[in-house]
RNA sequence: GGGCAGGUACCCAAGUGGCCAAAGGGGGCAGACUGUAAAUCUGCUGGCUUAUGUCUUCCAAGGUUCGAAUCCUUGCCUGCCCA
């Protein structure tokens, strides 16, 4: 019994919602009693192989129920990809194809099991029974379900009031969400708050097919690096399981305080209250390697921590800078036929590539953001004299390092 | 099928014959300030080896005009109302 409440303790940290949580107690009780594990389900658009720090909030949560001894449905919507989550207001995705779709879940794999245990994981992928369904089975799936209730749906809703378009496929998502969960038999359902639609529909649905209803756990939605809006790949505040240790620091360090309390509160198991007894800024290095160290390993954490310290808190340039570039005469504006040649340095941070174009070099240089072997210079026409194999260090505004040279 | 309203830069949005590479806001970038930040203030924000220069932009294609984001025609797209 004290075992059940432990169980229960562990699964709702972090959640935003259980529905139901006697249905909970109930399906935990019985997968005890018959040593029957719970089926938990998570889905994930296969169009964004790039995870970020968002999806691991749920990860980690099924990583819970694993831990407690359930098996884990890592579903990868590759069908209800081709249509799109109607979140927000959507654009019309590509379809992509098999090759990709296989790629990409490759992909997933690699990331998901840096916290989750391959053993212990199922990965489903549900154009394994939708693309066998026949346009019969489609009408009789989306006869479950009213057109009422479906703009009952917040983003339907919201784009409706606000005469924008809501094509008649993007019904389908959820139903297809629903069934995927009539397919899996799934006891539990994991989303983040705002596919709390997605997936009560799936209950519903079990319901009409007479299975018994999955429980619904919400997950808050991480804020991304600037604090507002949830993080996403398509706003660009993301940090992303794949970042090189040294932008995944940097970016966990360009969040403010207050989103880092969230930060540890939702991705780590530290105690908040030692937390906050740190300096934050200690605090935050702290999360930052962390992380790092989640992804990259120990080792990794720890560089990136000591190269950070040394890029901004003590302004040297970087061990290893961003770019280099190799310069040849060509580039060179005035050639003295000796061996000084000369570049306007305009052109030369264009040629980093580490700008979109030299106009934005120039505005850069004017603005003072960029420093040529430490020295700041803000004349974009001032010609910058190379020798033969020489180097130069260059910053590009405060977080862009390059190192160029003149190769013959 | 009919009627109406729209489509402007990364996003929202002003502009309805020349003063338009196009107001304003958001976002982004940079500088100052800091504890890396956040907040705040300031500046920048189409390209071109910066040029009182030039090229490409206001859904698309044609047209009118010395001159078009702006006027006309056709087409495409979106929303609303009626059927």
């Amino acid at each position: 019994m004290t075992n059940i409440s432990q169980h229960l303790d562990l699964i709702q940290r972090g959640a935003v919602e259980v529905i139901q949580e006697v249905e909970l107690e109930a399906k935990l009780k019985r997968s005890l009693a018959e040593s029957r594990p719970l089926r938990v389900k998570a889905g994930f658009d296969p169009t964004a192989p790039d995870l970020h720090l968002g999806h691991t909030v749920l990860i980690h949560k099924l990583k819970h129920f694993q831990d407690l001894g359930h098996q884990v449905i890592f579903l990868i919507g590759d069908f209800t990809g081709m249509i799109g989550d109607p979140t927000g207001v959507s654009e019309t995705r590509k379809a992509l194809t098999k090759e990709q779709v296989l790629e990409n879940a490759k992909t997933y794999q690699r990331q998901i099991f840096k916290i989750l245990d391959p053993a212990k994981t199922l990965i489903e992928f549900n154009s394994r029974w939708m693309s066998e369904m026949t346009a019969d089975g489609l009408i009789q799936l989306a006869a479950h379900y009213r057109v009422a209730r479906m703009m009952e749906r917040d983003d339907f809703h919201k784009r409706y009031q606000e005469q924008k378009p809501i094509s008649v496929h993007e019904f389908l998502y959820p139903l297809v969400q629903g069934y995927d969960s009539v397919v899996l038999k799934a006891d539990v359902e994991l989303g983040g708050t705002d596919q709390k639609f997605n997936l009560l529909v799936g209950r519903e649905l079990q319901r009409d097919y007479r299975q018994e209803s999955q429980v619904v756990i919400t997950m808050p939605l991480l804020e991304g690096t600037d604090g507002v809006k949830k993080m996403s790949k398509s706003v660009g505040n993301y940090i992303a399981l794949e970042d090189k240790p040294g932008d995944m620091f940097g970016k966990v360090m360009s969040i403010s305080d207050t989103l880092m309390y969230r930060y540890y509160e939702l991705l780590t198991t530290e105690s908040l209250d030692r937390i906050r007894t740190l300096h934050p800024m200690e605090a935050k290095q702290t999360l930052a390697e962390l992380i790092v160290a989640r992804y990259h390993g120990t080792e990794a954490g720890q560089r990136a921590r000591i190269a950070f310290q040394q890029k901004f808190q003590a302004k040297e340039f970087p061990d290893e800078p961003d770019t280099r570039v190799d310069l040849t005469l060509e580039d060179m504006s005035e050639i003295d036929v000796v061996h000084d040649s000369s570049i306007k340095l305009a052109r030369l941070i264009a040629r980093t590539g580490l700008v979109s174009s030299s106009s934005e070099a120039r505005r850069l240089i004017i603005q003072g953001g960029v420093e040529v072997d430490s020295m700041k210079e803000t004349n974009p026409d001032k010609l910058i004299s190379f020798e033969r194999n020489q180097q130069r260090r260059l910053k590009i505004g405060k977080k862009k390092f390059a190192i160029v040279e003149l190769k013959r």
